[in-house]
DNA sequence: ATTACATAGAAAGGTCGTCG
DNA sequence: CGACGACCTTTCTATGTAAT
């Protein structure tokens, strides 16, 4: 089996009846966006089967040692919680979740989310974006240098947040550089929700931990990119072009799944109790975008591998 | 090279329970 | 009551990592 949860059938909101959707999100589960509690206060909390902002808030007027702030306190950030909660108001627990727990929003904005990668001419900050994808789980666009690129900018305030992978360090600068572009200020960086669970080595080393595979695009990586960029610019041939576009594209697409992934194995992981842990369901896998030429990437990689020998490793 | 963030460890500050 | 350790959270530092 391919992925963990392909076959699995997610609680859907609906399926409960009589309690308000927002008491089935993971939020109002949530206790430690509360300044004075941490992760592991929390998980004390549901190990003692508090599990929601109500039975919270009962609890915090008993006599109890775990709680190190008061029901005063507690009773403050619990009303700012029921109004973001009802308002939808993903950033107000962006801002107030740990880093490391900000998978938590996923829910409230996945139905205007969209999945960003970007491709560039280097690392540096002289080096430029050369194309652009955005995928919001249902269509994929690509942007490309020279051609429809500005129109990024315009396009990314569609939606409420972005999903990417080490984008707060990488994408992002990039894009504020290049095209001054106001993104969505709500960011899921998926590479520290990784990180956390254990996977390291990258968007690469994930995919290839998860069991997601590239196909013909095996191999190919963020340096590969580049020199297909280059390939392109140099002969002006589209099918360059389009191979580097579906790489970009296959990026993009993966970013869906792994959030889904990783939010699941999130959620498992918590000490809640099990009917509060509801799933997400695994996306399906488009058709391609793109054709990635065989050809080129074959000859691509004799030429690293000539570079490789060339300057001498060891 | 650049950038932002994670982690770990140390130190500070708070609170609780316990002990004399 | 005060003193103490245990425990937690926060803040600071440094070191590491991942994006192309």
């Amino acid at each position: 089996m391919k992925y963990p949860y392909e076959s699995h059938i997610p609680d859907s909101y609906s399926e409960r009846e009589g309690t308000p959707m927002e008491r089935e999100n993971i939020l109002y589960h949530s206790f430690c966006h509360i300044p004075g509690i941490g992760t592991r206060t929390e998980e004390k909390l549901w190990q003692k089967g508090i599990k929601d902002w109500s039975e919270l808030l009962l609890y915090s007027g008993e006599e109890n040692n775990i709680l190190k702030v008061s029901q005063r306190h507690i009773e403050e950030y619990l009303q700012k919680s029921e109004e973001a909660l009802a308002t939808n108001n993903a950033l107000y627990f962006q801002e107030m979740l740990p880093p490391s727990e900000q998978y938590r929003i996923f829910p409230l904005v996945r139905d205007s989310v969209c999945y960003l990668d970007i491709e560039t001419t280097g690392c540096t900050s002289s080096d430029v974006i050369t194309c652009v994808c955005l995928w919001n789980g249902a269509n994929l666009k690509s942007y490309i240098r020279y051609q429809n690129l500005p129109s990024l900018a315009d396009e990314l305030l569609e939606y409420k947040a972005i999903v990417t992978y080490n984008g707060r360090a990488f994408d992002i600068p990039f894009m504020q550089r290049e095209l001054q572009c106001k993104a969505p200020i709500i960011h899921i960086d998926l590479r520290f929700i990784m990180f956390s669970l254990g996977y390291r080595g990258g968007l690469k080393g994930v995919e290839k931990a998860l069991g997601i595979d590239r196909k013909n695009l095996t191999g190919v990586d963020g340096y590969f990119a580049v020199l297909l960029w280059k390939l392109y610019e140099e002969t002006n041939q589209e099918s360059a072009l389009h191979t580097l576009l579906a790489y970009n594209a296959e990026d993009t697409i993966n970013l869906e799944k792994i959030l889904v992934l990783g939010y699941n194995m999130k959620i498992d992981k918590l000490a809640l109790a099990e009917p509060y842990k509801m799933h997400l369901s695994v996306p399906l896998t488009p058709q391609p975008y793109y054709n990635a030429d065989e050809s080129i990437i074959q000859s691509i990689k004799e030429s690293i591998e000539q570079r490789n020998q060339d300057t001498g490793l060891f």
